[in-house]
DNA sequence: GATGAATGAGATTTCATTCAT
DNA sequence: GATGAATGAAATCTCATTCAT
């Protein structure tokens, strides 16, 4: 059900290619589960569960580390957990992005989990003096999210491996060319693309 | 049919609902069309063409504008198409997010549009001195594109209208808020996150 | 569909079946039909209104019956059109008794039809002296309209024949043995059961 | 089982709905019944049963009244327990009316209790020479059997109360209305509907 | 003896596609 | 060229029945 849900969208998602996966009966499902979406909210709530889970298991090295410093690991550890656990991923993605006929339903159970941590992040950035104080704080948790959620493609674009190859041996995913993009996405985001001001001081007076 | 693939996956999208919306036929759609697919592959060519018109429509108040000044107009021109031509702009994104039966055949047809035009002002603006000669230019693309490309749902929630309303009346999207919010977004692109400690370290105090 | 409504309840009847019996196509169906209830309430309309036909078609001997003359000339042409279209009076009798999930639509499209009449007919004979005045004419409507509703059962049972038989070969109804009975049955509404005065004139004063 | 069973023809009744609303295992039902069609003579069997034993506590007030009191009685006493007892009432009815695909099993259970009961009564009235002794028994009884099975419909329209009501408060049974509808019905059912000009022609002027 | 998960046939309904008119 | 009825595969869901525990 988890691979059916992840890779299809859910009004084209089949029972009868689950049941067929799975070799059981059709009947068998309605034993557990009332509907299609009675199903389909308990693999959602399972991949919630899952992704935190694998999230959770991700320690970083040190309790200490700075904002971007724990910025960086936690990209790392996110793509790592996105292409290692694919479904879950893409499960998630689609949760929020499809159309649903029962979209409230999924949001309040998604809600609870995720959402406020990057906030949380970016506030103690800003209490530590490590990010402007000046920045908007919504716009830098929206910017940051969407940069992250994409990640994952532009590593194995990098990479030049496939998302199944990555998938079954995670251990491509750490070496130094990911070590490389994830250092520029940290400088990127910590200082922008604009040139420094040495190279031409005035630029920064007019804005 | 351009309302039902957008509004819909392609595999949710349904025949029966596009000749009953357009009042025709089902025959008819066969006469000019293989089958849903080569329907799908007309319409998304269709809604290229035409988002690169609307495009071009909008041209720069100037010719000399700095790359960030650019950016900046370019965010507000992609943000009024995206909003007053949701259609479009909602068929195009699914186009390369769903998860398609015949994706290369999706991807070859894109690519020849968009996706260049990018990475050429970014390479301009390195030249004219204005970014930072030691970005990555494919990284420093796929940064901007991304934060372009969920700009409008901000807008909208910031503004605090519905979609439909600002489809409606394009105008709302011209006003203070908006131009925060652009000055924001290219502060950020242009600066980064990072507190600015060594040229203004007396900006931290004050927060 | 006629038959396999008639022949089961609605829950029961098959549209499986109905395409089966027919040799048509599923979907076929559904080209005309938007649900099964909207093919069953068109069958419906068409044997109420087949029925009424049926029973048009016979015509009164004469013009100037009186209300029992009527009453068995009736009763014989109910009988014949109850056992000559077995299917239409089935399913009429169904609609009014089985559980449908929409039995009020039905009540709608029924009540137009039938039973106002022998009210009607009960009211005239009163008004020409030939019916007891002081009888409640709704207790006697219900009373005449159920005796007529199971007459056909007797009549089979009467004759030894079955209910196809009777139905493939509608002679059989003809005959000295029916003709008793209706005459017994009308004698019996006329006069009822109570033996006659003159045999126990006593009784009749005491009740 | 038997609310399921007076609710729902067979085909349509559920044993799922049964097991449900007895709280017991599916499997449990299959201890002691072959199938559902057992399980459903098992019911009728014991309805048939419980209704005889309903009926027998139903002592007449006096041992010697004639046939139209005792009719009366029984109308009285036949509506009392359809309407106290409706379960058992309905799943009569439906045994004998639905289309069961073994109605005869059914029919033979049912044959030796009922039916016999009326013939005799309607044979000692005419033996004590209060009906008419040319009338045919077997019309007779069904003419009123047809009436009496109707009655208790007849009763709760007069009241004018719901079935629900009828059933938890049965003394709303007992009262001046159904007294007078009792006596219209006997009337009926020893006079007929006809005028009886040759004993009270004056009846027939004073309408 | 009680349980309830497993089963698969069969129910209604939708859909893209064909093709005679 | 336009039409729309016909098609049948495939969708979700219900059901009586079985049987290992």
């Amino acid at each position: 059900a988890l691979a059916e849900f992840a890779q299809h969208p859910y009004a084209v998602a089949s029972l009868s290619q689950i049941v067929a996966r799975a070799d059981i009966a059709k009947g068998s499902v309605y034993q557990y589960f009332e509907h299609k979406q009675d199903l389909y909210l308990f693999i959602l709530d399972y991949a919630a569960q899952e992704q935190l889970a694998l999230l959770s298991a991700q320690t970083p090295p040190r309790a200490d580390l700075d904002f971007f410093a724990l910025l960086r690991w936690q990209m790392q550890a996110s793509v790592q957990v996105g292409l290692s656990a694919p479904l879950l991923t893409r499960l998630m993605y689609r949760a929020v992005t499809d159309e649903l006929p029962f979209r409230d339903e999924v949001l309040r159970r998604l809600q609870s989990a995720g959402g406020g941590h990057l906030r949380a992040l970016l506030a103690r950035g800003v209490a530590q003096g490590q990010l402007d104080p000046t920045v908007d704080l919504e716009l830098a948790a929206f910017f940051v999210e969407r940069l992250m959620a994409g990640l994952h493609e532009l590593v194995i674009r990098r990479l030049g491996v496939s998302l199944e190859q990555a998938a079954s041996d995670v251990t491509v995913l750490n070496g130094p060319v990911t070590d490389q993009l994830y250092d520029q996405v940290v400088h990127l985001v910590q200082y922008g693309l604009g040139a420094r001001v040495s190279f031409a001081p005035d630029l920064v007076e007019q804005s």
